[in-house]
DNA sequence: GTAATTTCTTAAACTACTTCAAGAATTTAG
DNA sequence: CTAAATTCTTGAAGTAGTTTAAGAAATTAC
């Protein structure tokens, strides 16, 4: 977390210090625990150490979506509930033995009074993260589902070794079964 | 703006006019100008006082399709050139004449310094953005084209009277014909 | 190490939505 | 006020991607 924060943040060993020793604490979450579950209200920011996860919704017909993957070096939560209090909407759950460092709710709000640079931090975060979601819908709008598959192939050819077909599929808003279709596609080629 | 200022932000009486009246120009467009054109430099980041835009892409085909619409108290700008110097790729337009405030980066860069309150207020409004886009990705992953649309004309009633049903068609991802056959539906029921 | 579970593949039938085309209605421009 | 341009509608034909089902392959669990 270190590098990360002083590649996207401008802080002084002492606050890196604090931030990362005083203010986390580590958690271990196996294959397939629920780091964040929706309909209960999330109190913490996670931060990726090792390992990798997925953030989903599920739908009213108790569908699953994929909306979010997150690797090494990734900060994630549900935003929305850690802010306000309220129930979560989303579900977050480890895709591989997870190690995170996990910011509550009271330290995160002492960070950012304490540490002024820190909400510069959050606010390059929100951005990047905003960007990163606004390019998402357009190639959504511009794209079919075959070239959404070959395109995160290219953008991230290392995903498909870390994250099964089955959630690739489920975050590119295909069925598992047209994947296998476009897989065997490409073979033939 | 001040409203907004005030509402997202903390800002006293003289910061607010700061903004507002020393690093502000107001800018005013004819309805189809463009206020940011995809493969130029944008400098500005722009604020509706008055009016409506969309934000779009052009893909390989040299199909239009919508990203966002900006009503009054929005801000909006090619976020990634703006940063970067780099061209934008995106396309901001004039949906009614428009009344705009711009910032530009020198200014902008300013405030950032001499208001350090600025840097939380666009903390908060990106986290917002982001949120927006996530629950919109989220959308397009659990809904069909036709729940799409009701839930637009569920959620932004008003939207209906300024939109074309071209430009809505464009931002949920469906063919214009086809939004005419949902509301010769809605019609019918 | 074996059974149980989950993931992946394949194929056939289906459907939500697109594309094309052409006319009607509305808006824009001078 | 009229012509030109754009937007909206309708219908018919087409297709990208889904659904269902069932077996094969891989992974997990004890």
């Amino acid at each position: 977390m270190k590098n990360h924060l002083l590649t996207y943040g401008s802080f002084s060993e002492y606050e890196i210090d604090k931030i990362v020793n005083e203010y986390s604490e580590e958690l271990t979450f196996k294959k397939r625990d629920y780091i964040v579950t929706a309909g209960e209200v999330s109190h913490y920011q996670y931060f990726i150490l090792e390992g990798c996860m997925r953030g989903f919704i599920i739908d009213y017909q108790g569908k699953e979506h994929n909306i979010i993957f997150g690797f090494e070096d990734f900060w994630f939560g549900d935003m929305e509930s850690f802010d306000s209090g309220k129930a979560a909407i989303y579900n977050f759950q480890a895709l591989e033995p997870l190690k995170l460092l996990a910011i509550s709710k009271e330290n995160w709000d002492k960070i950012s009074t304490e540490i002024p640079s820190f909400i510069a931090y959050k606010c390059k975060l929100f951005q990047n993260a905003m960007m990163f979601q606004q390019m998402r819908i357009a190639e959504h709008l511009t794209q079919s589902a075959e070239q959404r598959y070959y395109n995160l192939l290219q953008k991230y050819p290392d995903v498909i070794f870390r994250i099964s077909l089955k959630n690739i599929a489920s975050y590119l808003g295909i069925s598992p079964e047209f994947v296998s279709i476009l897989r065997k596609r490409a073979v033939q080629k």
